[in-house]
DNA sequence: CGAAACCTTGCAGCCGCTGCAAAGATATTG
DNA sequence: CAATATCTTTGCAGCGGCTGCAAGGTTTCG
Protein backbone atom coordinates (compact mmCIF):
# COMPACT_ATOMS: atom_id res chain seq x y z
CA UNK A 1 0.00 0.00 0.00
CA UNK A 2 2.64 2.48 1.08
CA UNK A 3 5.34 0.67 -0.72
CA UNK A 4 7.97 3.17 -2.88
CA UNK A 5 8.84 1.62 -6.32
CA UNK A 6 10.94 3.47 -8.87
CA UNK A 7 12.77 6.72 -8.22
CA UNK A 8 10.47 8.92 -9.84
CA UNK A 9 7.81 8.04 -6.92
CA UNK A 10 10.31 8.30 -4.56
CA UNK A 11 11.78 12.12 -5.68
CA UNK A 12 7.46 12.89 -5.45
CA UNK A 13 7.78 12.32 -1.47
CA UNK A 14 10.89 13.95 -1.14
CA UNK A 15 9.73 17.16 -3.00
CA UNK A 16 6.70 16.32 -0.95
CA UNK A 17 8.22 15.93 1.91
CA UNK A 18 10.88 19.16 1.54
CA UNK A 19 7.87 21.59 1.14
CA UNK A 20 6.02 21.02 4.17
CA UNK A 21 9.33 20.48 6.04
CA UNK A 22 10.27 24.26 4.73
CA UNK A 23 6.44 25.51 5.33
CA UNK A 24 6.71 24.18 9.13
CA UNK A 25 10.27 25.98 9.51
CA UNK A 26 9.06 29.27 8.22
CA UNK A 27 6.29 29.52 9.98
CA UNK A 28 7.49 28.67 13.24
CA UNK A 29 7.41 32.21 14.69
CA UNK A 30 6.09 34.29 12.32
CA UNK A 31 2.28 34.98 11.10
CA UNK A 32 1.63 31.94 8.51
CA UNK A 33 0.03 35.02 6.25
CA UNK A 34 3.23 36.55 5.93
CA UNK A 35 4.85 33.32 4.88
CA UNK A 36 4.43 33.25 1.25
CA UNK A 37 4.33 30.22 -1.09
CA UNK A 38 7.32 31.79 -2.79
CA UNK A 39 9.37 31.77 -0.16
CA UNK A 40 8.44 28.30 0.88
CA UNK A 41 9.20 27.17 -2.98
CA UNK A 42 12.84 28.67 -2.49
CA UNK A 43 13.26 27.19 0.23
CA UNK A 44 12.89 23.60 -0.45
CA UNK A 45 14.33 24.27 -4.37
CA UNK A 46 11.32 24.47 -6.38
CA UNK A 47 9.74 26.27 -8.41
CA UNK A 48 6.45 28.45 -6.94
CA UNK A 49 4.08 26.67 -9.46
CA UNK A 50 5.08 22.81 -8.32
CA UNK A 51 3.81 24.13 -4.96
CA UNK A 52 0.53 24.02 -6.54
CA UNK A 53 0.63 20.25 -7.75
CA UNK A 54 1.31 18.96 -4.40
CA UNK A 55 -0.65 21.31 -2.20
CA UNK A 56 -3.81 23.15 -2.93
CA UNK A 57 -3.60 25.77 -0.94
CA UNK A 58 -1.07 26.99 1.45
CA UNK A 59 -2.66 25.36 4.66
CA UNK A 60 -2.80 22.19 3.18
CA UNK A 61 0.99 22.15 3.49
CA UNK A 62 0.98 22.97 6.89
CA UNK A 63 -1.34 20.40 8.01
CA UNK A 64 -2.84 17.55 5.87
CA UNK A 65 -4.59 14.74 6.09
CA UNK A 66 -4.50 11.05 4.33
CA UNK A 67 -7.31 9.66 3.18
CA UNK A 68 -5.49 6.17 4.70
CA UNK A 69 -6.26 7.32 8.20
CA UNK A 70 -10.23 7.98 7.95
CA UNK A 71 -10.40 4.79 6.56
CA UNK A 72 -8.81 3.13 9.42
CA UNK A 73 -10.61 5.20 11.71
CA UNK A 74 -13.80 3.85 10.36
CA UNK A 75 -12.72 0.51 10.46
CA UNK A 76 -11.35 0.65 13.92
CA UNK A 77 -14.97 1.76 15.60
CA UNK A 78 -16.60 -0.59 13.25
CA UNK A 79 -14.46 -3.27 15.07
CA UNK A 80 -14.62 -2.47 18.75
CA UNK A 81 -16.57 -4.83 20.83
CA UNK A 82 -20.49 -4.98 20.44
CA UNK A 83 -20.55 -3.98 24.22
CA UNK A 84 -19.56 -0.46 23.67
CA UNK A 85 -21.30 2.41 23.21
CA UNK A 86 -20.78 3.86 19.61
CA UNK A 87 -19.82 6.69 22.03
CA UNK A 88 -17.32 4.78 24.01
CA UNK A 89 -16.13 2.99 20.69
CA UNK A 90 -15.19 6.42 19.44
CA UNK A 91 -13.49 7.34 22.79
CA UNK A 92 -11.37 4.08 22.69
CA UNK A 93 -10.57 4.51 19.08
CA UNK A 94 -9.31 8.36 19.40
CA UNK A 95 -8.26 8.29 22.46
CA UNK A 96 -5.34 5.82 21.46
CA UNK A 97 -5.03 7.20 17.84
CA UNK A 98 -4.15 11.03 19.80
CA UNK A 99 -2.11 9.34 21.93
CA UNK A 100 -0.38 7.53 19.28
CA UNK A 101 -0.20 10.92 17.13
CA UNK A 102 1.61 12.70 19.99
CA UNK A 103 4.29 10.02 19.69
CA UNK A 104 5.04 11.36 16.35
CA UNK A 105 7.58 14.63 15.83
CA UNK A 106 5.61 15.76 12.88
CA UNK A 107 2.27 16.04 15.01
CA UNK A 108 3.83 17.67 17.89
CA UNK A 109 5.59 20.22 15.83
CA UNK A 110 1.23 20.55 13.86
CA UNK A 111 0.08 20.53 17.44
CA UNK A 112 2.77 23.26 18.69
CA UNK A 113 2.04 25.30 15.69
CA UNK A 114 -1.47 25.69 16.20
CA UNK A 115 -0.85 26.21 19.98
CA UNK A 116 1.30 29.31 18.64
CA UNK A 117 -0.74 30.04 15.76
CA UNK A 118 -4.74 30.12 16.31
CA UNK A 119 -5.02 31.18 12.72
CA UNK A 120 -4.70 27.68 11.88
CA UNK A 121 -7.28 26.48 14.20
CA UNK A 122 -9.61 26.61 11.18
CA UNK A 123 -7.48 24.40 8.35
CA UNK A 124 -7.91 22.24 11.96
CA UNK A 125 -11.03 22.32 12.16
CA UNK A 126 -11.19 21.01 8.41
CA UNK A 127 -9.05 18.16 8.69
CA UNK A 128 -11.95 17.25 11.61
CA UNK A 129 -14.24 17.30 9.19
CA UNK A 130 -12.87 14.43 7.23
CA UNK A 131 -12.41 12.48 10.72
CA UNK A 132 -15.98 13.43 11.54
CA UNK A 133 -17.34 11.65 8.27
CA UNK A 134 -14.99 8.87 8.96
CA UNK A 135 -16.41 8.57 12.88
CA UNK A 136 -20.03 8.83 11.46
CA UNK A 137 -19.25 5.84 8.77
CA UNK A 138 -17.87 3.70 11.75
CA UNK A 139 -20.56 4.74 13.47
CA UNK A 140 -22.98 3.85 10.76
CA UNK A 141 -21.80 -0.25 10.81
CA UNK A 142 -22.02 -0.54 14.21
CA UNK A 143 -25.53 0.09 14.65
CA UNK A 144 -27.16 -0.34 11.42
CA UNK A 145 -28.18 2.85 10.93
CA UNK A 146 -28.14 5.12 7.76
CA UNK A 147 -24.91 6.78 7.62
CA UNK A 148 -27.18 9.97 7.76
CA UNK A 149 -29.14 9.81 10.20
CA UNK A 150 -28.96 12.29 13.19
CA UNK A 151 -28.07 10.03 15.72
CA UNK A 152 -25.18 8.59 13.62
CA UNK A 153 -24.02 12.09 12.36
CA UNK A 154 -24.68 13.77 15.57
CA UNK A 155 -22.63 11.57 17.82
CA UNK A 156 -19.64 11.75 14.84
CA UNK A 157 -19.93 15.81 15.25
CA UNK A 158 -20.31 15.86 19.37
CA UNK A 159 -16.91 13.45 19.40
CA UNK A 160 -14.88 15.64 16.94
CA UNK A 161 -16.32 18.60 19.44
CA UNK A 162 -15.30 17.37 22.42
CA UNK A 163 -11.46 16.52 20.72
CA UNK A 164 -11.71 19.98 19.24
CA UNK A 165 -12.31 21.70 22.76
CA UNK A 166 -9.82 19.60 24.38
CA UNK A 167 -7.22 20.37 22.34
CA UNK A 168 -8.60 24.00 22.32
CA UNK A 169 -8.03 23.86 26.59
CA UNK A 170 -4.90 22.04 25.81
CA UNK A 171 -3.66 25.44 24.03
CA UNK A 172 -4.28 27.41 26.84
CA UNK A 173 -3.12 25.18 29.19
CA UNK A 174 0.00 25.27 31.30
CA UNK A 175 3.26 23.42 29.45
CA UNK A 176 3.43 19.64 30.17
CA UNK A 177 -0.65 19.14 30.03
CA UNK A 178 -1.48 15.68 29.00
CA UNK A 179 -3.68 16.18 26.43
CA UNK A 180 -5.14 12.87 26.47
CA UNK A 181 -6.40 13.10 29.63
CA UNK A 182 -8.47 16.78 28.38
CA UNK A 183 -9.75 14.40 25.94
CA UNK A 184 -10.73 11.99 28.50
CA UNK A 185 -12.16 14.30 30.59
CA UNK A 186 -14.30 15.58 27.65
CA UNK A 187 -16.03 12.63 26.58
CA UNK A 188 -16.86 12.03 29.99
CA UNK A 189 -19.10 14.97 30.12
CA UNK A 190 -20.65 13.65 26.93
CA UNK A 191 -21.39 10.74 28.12
CA UNK A 192 -23.03 12.30 31.40
CA UNK A 193 -25.34 13.76 28.98
CA UNK A 194 -23.76 17.40 29.59
CA UNK A 195 -24.68 17.54 33.45
CA UNK A 196 -22.91 20.13 35.03
CA UNK A 197 -20.14 18.92 36.97
CA UNK A 198 -19.42 19.60 40.70
CA UNK A 199 -23.32 18.19 41.43
CA UNK A 200 -23.47 15.32 43.24
CA UNK A 201 -26.88 13.71 41.91
CA UNK A 202 -26.19 13.17 38.43
CA UNK A 203 -24.74 10.31 37.09
CA UNK A 204 -21.02 9.36 36.17
CA UNK A 205 -20.21 12.31 37.60
CA UNK A 206 -17.08 13.84 35.44
CA UNK A 207 -13.27 14.48 37.32
CA UNK A 208 -13.02 17.46 38.88
CA UNK A 209 -13.01 20.66 37.68
CA UNK A 210 -9.32 21.31 35.03
CA UNK B 1 -29.46 51.34 19.88
CA UNK B 2 -30.61 50.56 16.41
CA UNK B 3 -32.23 54.26 15.37
CA UNK B 4 -30.86 55.41 12.50
CA UNK B 5 -30.43 59.30 12.12
CA UNK B 6 -28.95 61.35 10.07
CA UNK B 7 -28.98 60.41 6.36
CA UNK B 8 -25.57 59.25 6.03
CA UNK B 9 -26.00 56.55 8.05
CA UNK B 10 -29.25 55.96 6.60
CA UNK B 11 -27.73 55.49 2.79
CA UNK B 12 -25.27 53.40 4.80
CA UNK B 13 -27.13 51.01 5.90
CA UNK B 14 -29.00 51.17 2.21
CA UNK B 15 -25.57 50.43 0.39
CA UNK B 16 -24.98 47.51 2.46
CA UNK B 17 -28.19 46.12 2.67
CA UNK B 18 -28.19 46.37 -1.72
CA UNK B 19 -24.47 44.49 -1.67
CA UNK B 20 -25.69 42.05 0.21
CA UNK B 21 -29.10 41.42 -1.64
CA UNK B 22 -26.87 41.66 -5.28
CA UNK B 23 -24.89 39.02 -3.58
CA UNK B 24 -27.92 36.92 -2.57
CA UNK B 25 -29.51 37.30 -5.62
CA UNK B 26 -26.51 36.58 -7.78
CA UNK B 27 -24.99 33.40 -6.11
CA UNK B 28 -28.91 31.80 -6.11
CA UNK B 29 -28.39 28.58 -8.57
CA UNK B 30 -24.89 29.09 -9.25
CA UNK B 31 -21.26 28.23 -7.70
CA UNK B 32 -20.81 31.22 -5.50
CA UNK B 33 -16.86 31.01 -6.43
CA UNK B 34 -17.71 32.00 -9.78
CA UNK B 35 -19.61 35.25 -8.97
CA UNK B 36 -16.91 37.83 -8.47
CA UNK B 37 -16.93 40.56 -6.62
CA UNK B 38 -16.92 43.50 -9.52
CA UNK B 39 -20.39 41.75 -10.48
CA UNK B 40 -21.79 41.82 -7.23
CA UNK B 41 -21.05 45.82 -6.71
CA UNK B 42 -22.11 46.42 -10.70
CA UNK B 43 -25.60 45.32 -9.65
CA UNK B 44 -25.54 47.14 -6.11
CA UNK B 45 -24.17 49.92 -8.36
CA UNK B 46 -20.50 50.22 -6.39
CA UNK B 47 -17.72 50.68 -6.87
CA UNK B 48 -15.63 47.29 -6.50
CA UNK B 49 -13.56 49.18 -3.67
CA UNK B 50 -16.06 49.65 -1.76
CA UNK B 51 -17.63 46.26 -1.28
CA UNK B 52 -14.19 46.14 1.16
CA UNK B 53 -15.55 49.10 3.15
CA UNK B 54 -18.05 47.14 3.98
CA UNK B 55 -17.40 43.37 3.85
CA UNK B 56 -14.19 41.75 4.86
CA UNK B 57 -14.98 39.05 2.10
CA UNK B 58 -17.01 37.97 -0.19
CA UNK B 59 -19.10 35.35 1.98
CA UNK B 60 -19.68 38.09 4.57
CA UNK B 61 -21.72 39.19 2.37
CA UNK B 62 -23.86 36.40 1.73
CA UNK B 63 -23.91 35.27 5.58
CA UNK B 64 -23.25 38.02 8.03
CA UNK B 65 -23.65 38.44 11.73
CA UNK B 66 -24.76 40.98 14.48
CA UNK B 67 -22.17 40.89 17.06
CA UNK B 68 -26.21 42.16 19.14
CA UNK B 69 -26.93 38.30 18.68
CA UNK B 70 -24.59 37.46 20.49
CA UNK B 71 -24.72 39.51 23.40
CA UNK B 72 -28.56 38.63 23.46
CA UNK B 73 -27.96 34.65 23.07
CA UNK B 74 -25.65 35.07 26.73
CA UNK B 75 -27.96 36.77 28.07
CA UNK B 76 -30.86 35.12 27.46
CA UNK B 77 -28.69 31.44 28.73
CA UNK B 78 -28.01 33.51 31.93
CA UNK B 79 -31.48 34.46 32.65
CA UNK B 80 -33.03 31.32 32.09
CA UNK B 81 -34.56 29.47 35.17
CA UNK B 82 -31.51 28.44 37.53
CA UNK B 83 -33.91 25.00 37.70
CA UNK B 84 -32.48 24.19 34.19
CA UNK B 85 -29.52 22.10 33.22
CA UNK B 86 -27.08 24.66 31.38
CA UNK B 87 -28.11 22.07 28.21
CA UNK B 88 -31.54 22.84 28.73
CA UNK B 89 -31.09 26.18 28.99
CA UNK B 90 -29.08 26.06 25.62
CA UNK B 91 -31.70 24.33 24.04
CA UNK B 92 -34.73 26.68 25.25
CA UNK B 93 -32.50 29.48 23.41
CA UNK B 94 -31.32 28.07 20.46
CA UNK B 95 -34.97 26.74 19.71
CA UNK B 96 -36.96 29.61 20.13
CA UNK B 97 -34.08 31.83 18.26
CA UNK B 98 -34.18 29.41 15.65
CA UNK B 99 -37.92 29.66 14.94
CA UNK B 100 -37.88 32.95 14.94
CA UNK B 101 -35.14 33.06 12.57
CA UNK B 102 -37.11 30.63 10.20
CA UNK B 103 -39.78 33.30 10.68
CA UNK B 104 -37.12 35.87 8.44
CA UNK B 105 -37.04 36.44 5.06
CA UNK B 106 -33.49 36.84 5.02
CA UNK B 107 -32.97 33.82 6.96
CA UNK B 108 -35.10 31.50 4.71
CA UNK B 109 -33.16 32.57 1.94
CA UNK B 110 -29.71 31.87 3.70
CA UNK B 111 -31.01 28.33 4.38
CA UNK B 112 -32.07 27.79 1.31
CA UNK B 113 -28.84 29.02 -0.20
CA UNK B 114 -27.18 26.83 2.15
CA UNK B 115 -29.05 23.92 0.82
CA UNK B 116 -28.19 24.33 -2.73
CA UNK B 117 -24.85 25.39 -2.16
CA UNK B 118 -22.43 23.18 0.15
CA UNK B 119 -19.71 25.33 -0.11
CA UNK B 120 -21.43 27.85 2.07
CA UNK B 121 -21.72 25.49 5.13
CA UNK B 122 -17.61 26.34 5.83
CA UNK B 123 -18.94 30.23 6.12
CA UNK B 124 -21.44 28.85 8.84
CA UNK B 125 -19.44 27.53 10.62
CA UNK B 126 -17.54 30.25 10.85
CA UNK B 127 -20.78 32.00 12.20
CA UNK B 128 -21.48 29.47 14.39
CA UNK B 129 -18.46 29.61 16.45
CA UNK B 130 -19.47 33.66 17.41
CA UNK B 131 -22.38 31.94 18.51
CA UNK B 132 -20.48 29.38 21.14
CA UNK B 133 -18.17 32.18 22.17
CA UNK B 134 -22.01 33.59 23.26
CA UNK B 135 -23.48 29.99 24.37
CA UNK B 136 -20.18 29.86 26.54
CA UNK B 137 -20.32 32.94 28.55
CA UNK B 138 -24.03 32.58 29.06
CA UNK B 139 -23.54 29.38 30.71
CA UNK B 140 -20.43 30.65 32.84
CA UNK B 141 -22.60 32.94 34.21
CA UNK B 142 -25.06 30.15 34.85
CA UNK B 143 -22.76 27.82 36.71
CA UNK B 144 -20.12 30.36 38.19
CA UNK B 145 -17.54 28.36 36.18
CA UNK B 146 -14.68 29.81 34.25
CA UNK B 147 -15.84 31.07 30.96
CA UNK B 148 -12.73 28.75 29.44
CA UNK B 149 -13.77 25.55 31.79
CA UNK B 150 -13.74 22.65 29.62
CA UNK B 151 -17.24 21.68 30.74
CA UNK B 152 -18.33 25.29 29.85
CA UNK B 153 -16.80 24.64 26.16
CA UNK B 154 -17.98 21.55 25.15
CA UNK B 155 -21.32 22.30 26.25
CA UNK B 156 -21.06 25.31 23.94
CA UNK B 157 -19.16 23.04 20.93
CA UNK B 158 -21.47 20.47 21.43
CA UNK B 159 -24.49 22.54 21.28
CA UNK B 160 -23.57 24.01 18.43
CA UNK B 161 -22.57 20.70 16.65
CA UNK B 162 -26.06 19.53 17.45
CA UNK B 163 -27.61 22.59 15.43
CA UNK B 164 -25.23 22.32 12.69
CA UNK B 165 -25.80 18.58 12.89
CA UNK B 166 -29.49 19.37 12.92
CA UNK B 167 -29.63 22.13 9.69
CA UNK B 168 -27.06 19.34 7.91
CA UNK B 169 -29.75 16.76 8.42
CA UNK B 170 -32.57 19.20 7.22
CA UNK B 171 -30.58 20.26 4.11
CA UNK B 172 -31.32 16.53 3.04
CA UNK B 173 -34.33 16.37 4.12
CA UNK B 174 -37.24 16.69 2.20
CA UNK B 175 -39.05 19.71 1.38
CA UNK B 176 -41.11 21.24 4.54
CA UNK B 177 -39.55 19.72 6.70
CA UNK B 178 -39.40 21.20 10.48
CA UNK B 179 -35.88 22.41 11.29
CA UNK B 180 -36.91 23.32 15.04
CA UNK B 181 -37.66 19.81 15.27
CA UNK B 182 -34.63 18.10 14.12
CA UNK B 183 -32.84 20.60 16.72
CA UNK B 184 -35.21 19.39 19.46
CA UNK B 185 -34.60 15.52 18.56
CA UNK B 186 -30.84 16.77 18.17
CA UNK B 187 -30.61 17.83 21.88
CA UNK B 188 -32.75 15.16 23.33
CA UNK B 189 -29.58 12.63 21.87
CA UNK B 190 -26.92 15.26 23.55
CA UNK B 191 -29.03 14.99 26.86
CA UNK B 192 -29.08 11.33 26.59
CA UNK B 193 -25.41 11.35 26.92
CA UNK B 194 -25.70 9.61 23.02
CA UNK B 195 -26.97 6.39 23.92
CA UNK B 196 -28.01 4.87 20.79
CA UNK B 197 -31.71 5.14 19.85
CA UNK B 198 -33.79 2.18 19.53
CA UNK B 199 -32.68 0.60 22.89
CA UNK B 200 -35.17 0.10 25.32
CA UNK B 201 -33.05 0.64 28.41
CA UNK B 202 -31.18 3.67 28.60
CA UNK B 203 -32.51 6.94 29.88
CA UNK B 204 -35.06 9.02 28.31
CA UNK B 205 -35.21 7.59 24.40
CA UNK B 206 -34.73 10.10 22.52
CA UNK B 207 -37.86 10.11 19.41
CA UNK B 208 -37.75 7.18 16.91
CA UNK B 209 -35.44 7.48 13.86
CA UNK B 210 -36.00 10.49 10.96
C1' DC C 1 16.82 2.61 -28.38
C1' DG C 2 12.44 4.73 -29.03
C1' DA C 3 7.84 5.74 -27.57
C1' DA C 4 4.84 6.83 -23.92
C1' DA C 5 3.93 8.58 -19.51
C1' DC C 6 5.05 11.78 -16.18
C1' DC C 7 7.02 16.10 -13.68
C1' DT C 8 8.55 20.46 -13.49
C1' DT C 9 8.62 24.99 -14.87
C1' DG C 10 7.59 29.51 -16.83
C1' DC C 11 4.05 32.38 -18.47
C1' DA C 12 -0.04 34.73 -18.64
C1' DG C 13 -3.90 35.79 -16.26
C1' DC C 14 -8.04 36.09 -12.97
C1' DC C 15 -9.43 37.25 -8.64
C1' DG C 16 -9.53 38.54 -3.71
C1' DC C 17 -8.04 41.87 -0.88
C1' DT C 18 -5.45 46.14 0.95
C1' DG C 19 -3.29 50.88 1.57
C1' DC C 20 -3.26 55.34 0.02
C1' DA C 21 -4.69 59.67 -1.38
C1' DA C 22 -7.90 62.53 -4.08
C1' DA C 23 -12.56 63.94 -4.65
C1' DG C 24 -17.23 64.16 -3.36
C1' DA C 25 -21.07 64.28 -0.01
C1' DT C 26 -22.82 65.41 4.44
C1' DA C 27 -22.78 67.24 9.07
C1' DT C 28 -21.32 71.04 12.12
C1' DT C 29 -20.11 75.40 13.68
C1' DG C 30 -19.94 80.40 13.86
C1' DC D 1 -25.43 81.03 4.82
C1' DA D 2 -20.66 80.08 4.55
C1' DA D 3 -16.70 77.89 6.00
C1' DT D 4 -14.93 73.99 7.90
C1' DA D 5 -14.46 69.47 9.72
C1' DT D 6 -15.85 64.74 9.08
C1' DC D 7 -17.05 60.73 6.72
C1' DT D 8 -17.65 57.90 2.16
C1' DT D 9 -16.67 56.67 -2.14
C1' DT D 10 -13.67 55.82 -5.61
C1' DG D 11 -9.59 54.96 -8.59
C1' DC D 12 -5.08 53.34 -8.61
C1' DA D 13 -1.40 50.52 -7.81
C1' DG D 14 0.09 46.45 -5.99
C1' DC D 15 0.69 41.84 -3.52
C1' DG D 16 -0.31 37.17 -3.25
C1' DG D 17 -3.05 32.90 -3.98
C1' DC D 18 -4.32 29.98 -7.39
C1' DT D 19 -5.12 27.92 -12.25
C1' DG D 20 -4.68 26.45 -17.23
C1' DC D 21 -1.64 25.75 -20.74
C1' DA D 22 2.13 24.28 -23.30
C1' DA D 23 7.18 23.55 -23.61
C1' DG D 24 10.99 20.91 -22.14
C1' DG D 25 13.30 17.57 -19.32
C1' DT D 26 13.22 12.89 -17.01
C1' DT D 27 11.79 8.31 -15.99
C1' DT D 28 9.65 4.05 -17.32
C1' DC D 29 8.66 0.35 -20.28
C1' DG D 30 8.48 -2.46 -24.36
Amino acid sequence: MSIIRGRRAHRKLATRDALQRAALELVRGRDPDSVTVEEICARAGVSPRTFFNYFASKEEALIDWDAEIDAFVTGAVARRPASESPLRAIRAVLGSAVADAMGMDLWQDRLELIREQPGLIGRFVAVMGSVQRALAAGVARRTGLASDHLYVELTAAASVAAIRTAIQAWTDAPDGTDPARLIDDAFAYLESGLAPPGGRGSGPAPPGDA
